[in-house]
DNA sequence: AAGCCGGGGAT
DNA sequence: ATCCCAGGCTT
């Protein structure tokens, strides 16, 4: 008797899996919260994250009752910021209409902010371990491979490739079954796939025809570069920052006064003019600190950054404040912010 | 269906 | 320098 795809799947990932916190567990608030910040996001870049949160927030409870700067403070760094207020408003309903567990239905799941399709079976499946799929980027890319279907991997392919997935979930062992799946495309059926080491290649007729370098086909990206300086504005030992607000990029996140570069503008007359408008008519010196290059989604930003120092700095109110350097780090900013605030350590 | 939303690792 | 990552939300 053969062996299945799964039985297959399942072995080699017995043997292979890496060691990574969220696999000590099957705490389904636990397993939550890693499948939220791994979205769009490498392994390697969440395990830090992922051990302090569980350090500050244990329970459902603990999160629920956190305060909103807090948990950004504990996001800082990590993108895509709108995944920690739909996790703060997610546990306030679990809380409140699930006594504070993840709900082991899928209808109840998907009501909630930040579970999508992929967020609901992988909770189910990894947590409760109930017979469901998911599709992500490593999932899409084996199949795709798997079935020799040509084309970019972005979502419209799902309809093409979920009812072979669907058949192929095995009885039993679906929590370790979908993260072997996931872990097969991070370690095996990569971008450049390692088809020699591959158990599954006995499935694959991209590895049959020899086509599997060029499944799927890459996305072309389209960058908007964008030149901004940022005045960072001082009084004896105290700054002054100002916090994003409302929708759009990196909301609420804090950030040093900052202005795009009129066209035709040097980086001075811009940092002298973003003076202007900040009401900074008293700016006794201003030296340029650096060049920082910010990028995020498909904005490339060379941010040119001024220490400016003033007799009196600008009044505060709810998103303006003046902080000692100490302060700051209470303050979530972004990677572009930060690393200006480096400049000045 | 397409655009928006971060930041950094890999190549 | 380019591509991508355990996606979801909005239009």
């Amino acid at each position: 008797m053969p062996k299945t795809f799964s039985e297959k799947l399942l072995a080699w990932y017995k043997l292979n899996k890496r060691d990574l916190p969220w696999r000590h567990t099957r705490d389904p608030y636990k397993i939550w919260i890693s499948e939220i910040m791994l979205q769009q996001t490498t392994v390697t870049a969440v395990i830090p994250y992922f051990e302090r949160w569980i350090k500050c927030y244990p329970t459902m409870k603990s999160l629920a009752a956190a305060g909103e700067q807090e948990l950004m403070s504990s996001w800082e760094g990590l993108g895509y910021y709108s995944r920690v207020r739909n996790i703060h408003k997610a546990a306030k309903i679990m809380v409140r209409d699930f006594e504070g567990n993840v709900p082991d239905d899928p209808k109840a799941l998907i009501k909630l902010p930040g579970f999508g399709p992929y967020t609901v079976g992988a909770v189910l499946s990894i947590a409760y371990g109930l017979r469901e799929p998911i599709i992500d980027a490593n999932v899409r890319r084996i199949v795709m491979r798997l079935h020799a279907i040509k084309g970019k991997a972005d979502a419209s392919v799902d309809v093409k490739i979920l009812p072979w997935i669907e058949k192929t979930l095995p009885r039993g062992q679906m929590s370790e079954f979908n993260q072997a799946f996931m872990e097969l495309g991070a370690l095996i059926c990569s971008r450049q796939p390692q088809c020699l080491q591959c158990p599954v290649k006995e499935f694959c007729r991209a590895h049959d025809k020899g086509v599997q370098d060029e499944i799927p086909e890459p996305k072309k990206v389209s960058y908007i570069d964008v030149e901004m300086v940022a005045a960072v504005i001082r009084h004896g030992d105290k700054y002054y920052i100002q916090q994003r607000s409302g929708k759009g990029v990196l909301s609420g996140l804090w950030e040093f006064p900052s202005s795009e570069l009129l066209k035709g503008e040097s980086s001075l007359g811009a940092a002298k003019r973003l003076m202007e408008e900040q009401r900074c008519d008293d700016c006794s010196r201003i030296t340029k600190l650096g060049l920082v290059r910010h990028y995020y989604t498909n904005h490339r930003v060379k941010l040119h950054a001024y220490l400016c120092d003033v007799n009196s700095l600008p009044e505060e109110d709810l998103i303006h404040r003046q902080v000692i350097l100490a302060q700051m780090k209470e303050f979530a900013m972004h990677s572009g912010a930060v690393k200006i605030a480096e400049k000045l350590g």
